[in-house]
DNA sequence: GTCCTATATAGGACATATCATATATATGTC
DNA sequence: GACATATATATGATATGTCCTATATAGGAC
């Protein structure tokens, strides 16, 4: 599983708890491709260390909650060298959208350019977002983690422009649609 | 949830078993943007029909085991136009190649290659697949049904299209990789 | 004769993901 | 005083998705 795979990925290269994991990790570095549920990365941690991937000291903290720290075991290293080298599946897409539009040939073609401009709306504050993370530029770059970090990154921004682009091109596309056949009682 | 709406899409237009469902419709049509397994059909039409939005007879055959026909009923009629028009959410990714190659760093730069053509491969495969899809041109186009299912195809080619790119531009990048840092050991 | 494919439905088991809530303390805001 | 936020872990319940297997008959390939 790549949520195993990406825990272990961040603990190789610091010790960290559940919540850094999900607030400086997940968060923030990898929400784009891997987004991952608070309560899911807890009980992948304790499957982590029943499987003795990982290990963890209780740190005792006063005025704060005592933190869970977890490091990678040998056995968790070699277990990420495996996976990293391992072919992984093609992504699954399931896009809602695509659903709505497929069946929305009843529908006004008004109702449908709603539609698409709310997604366009949608799409646009997504790209927007991934436009402001600052990621040095490539010439200034001799750091491999930051160089692959910005490839994942550049994937996303390519992905909401295509993205809004067919949508564009879809809104036009609608404009020429031929009229819907009647229903009764219209 | 959008299995429940595909199925009750597809049964708007016309009555079918799970079995069509699965074959003639999901396998077809919308597998691109939302794969569904055969035994989540069969349970998704139980609690469609527990719902009162679609309803069943058994249709008796002789040398072939019984179909249960599937038709919408009016209160589905009406949900799925309630959810047709409603805004839908931007599509999850996971992608586990993304969390691969942010995590590859320490991979020797011949490796993160062999990874990339991997999935240059896959998506030229898949690109291949969709392109094989016959859809009449638009010109020939008096079928709104028909104009929208193009539309759904081509988010599929276009976003093929841009993964294989993405994926050219990154095996360039890798090629242009500082190098490792020396791990001990090696 | 055995195996595979097609037609057809269905359940068990499991994996993965989400949502809500509980606990506990400190700090800051209205 | 009430409420929200940050720090921190954890559980229950539920939703969603996948895999494997069972059942039953017909036809074709080897």
């Amino acid at each position: 599983m790549s949520l195993s795979h990406a825990i272990l990925g961040f603990l190789q290269q610091q010790p960290l708890t559940g919540y850094d994991l999900k607030t400086q990790c997940f968060d923030i570095s990898v929400a784009n491709f891997w987004p991952a549920d608070q309560a899911q990365i807890y009980r992948t941690l304790d499957r982590l260390e029943e499987q003795g991937w990982v290990e963890s000291e209780l740190e005792i903290q006063r005025d704060r909650p005592n933190r869970k720290v977890y490091h990678i075991t040998e056995a968790g290293r070699a277990e990420l060298a495996r996976w990293l080298i391992t072919p992984q599946p093609l992504p699954i897409h399931r896009e809602p959208f695509l659903v709505q539009l497929f069946f929305a040939a009843q529908l006004p073609d008004e109702t449908i350019l709603d539609l698409l401009e709310q997604q366009i709306a949608a799409h646009e504050a997504q790209l927007h977002a991934y436009e402001q993370i600052p990621l040095p530029p490539e010439v200034m770059d001799n750091d491999r983690e930051l160089a692959l970090a910005r490839l994942t990154l550049d994937m996303g921004i390519r992905s909401e422009t295509m993205y809004l682009a067919w949508l564009r091109d879809a809104a036009a596309a609608v404009r020429r649609l031929p009229a819907r056949k009647r229903e009764d009682g219209e």
